[in-house]
DNA sequence: TTGTGGTGTTAGTATAGCCTAACTTATGTT
DNA sequence: AACATAAGTTAGGCTATACTAACACCACAA
């Protein structure tokens, strides 16, 4: 049976990653609004990372992505992108897709995604 | 975020399937050795199930699908056989490809399925 | 200076799903 | 009869992840 090590954290790193490139600095509450989570929630989620080194913050609340965690999320927005394209080039909704996509992109082995990526030619 | 209502009810409604096919009769142990969980966490399944009229269990404690239960135990399947052929026709492990299935299979829309199923021909 | 809103944290709650431990019950063997 | 084995149940524990509630802090405005 699957255990879902860290699809949750996964989440948040990617998130950290996807508003990175939109707001000059990512805090808590930014990745609250994102995921519709509660400020509390993402706190707490955010010590998660911390321990783990996936994060570090700053005095001011500002998030960073450390090397490990920056790889992490930089895999799984690989995949929602890849995925996203794949379904929607299929015919699926865009919103559909990308949800799909979101959900996927946690349970491929590394295996699978690159055998779909080098059999599945985009655009 | 995804909230993973049903994997493991429909986990366990693709395995009495799948054992109903072998065996001439499903009880609990028999879903317990196939998955490799404890006989007690298979009875708390089985009473949820059974709560929700995916299944019905005899006096005997033989297991039967109801029609609801039938009906997610073979759309389920039908999604982890077509995955599991196709990531192994993309050059993916036998076993990784049925893992990677099992998984992929309880998170993907029914509009998604339909649109893979449409544009990959196995065989 | 006092008050208000925005941000973050902590504590405690709930649910899902697995586990171990301990028990009941039925069956079958000596 | 007595005990072993197999099957199922229940109670309680643990982890992951979300939640609400309550509080601390800061910065700015009146």
């Amino acid at each position: 049976m699957a255990i879902h090590t860290n699809e949750s954290a996964e989440n948040y790193l990617e998130t950290i990653l996807f508003l990175s490139r939109s707001l000059p600095v990512v805090r808590s509450v930014d990745i609250a609004n994102e995921l519709g989570f509660k400020k509390s929630s993402v706190s707490v989620a955010m010590k998660n990372l911390r321990e783990k080194n996936h994060i570090t913050v700053t005095d001011a609340g500002f998030i960073y992505l450390t090397e490990s965690g920056k790889e992490i999320a930089e895999t799984i927005s690989e995949r929602h992108e890849f995925l996203t394209k794949w379904l929607v080039s299929l015919g699926v909704d865009e919103e559909q897709a990308a949800d799909d996509a979101c959900r996927m992109e946690h349970v491929i082995s590394a295996e699978s995604f690159a055998a779909i990526k080098k059999n599945i030619i985009l655009d």
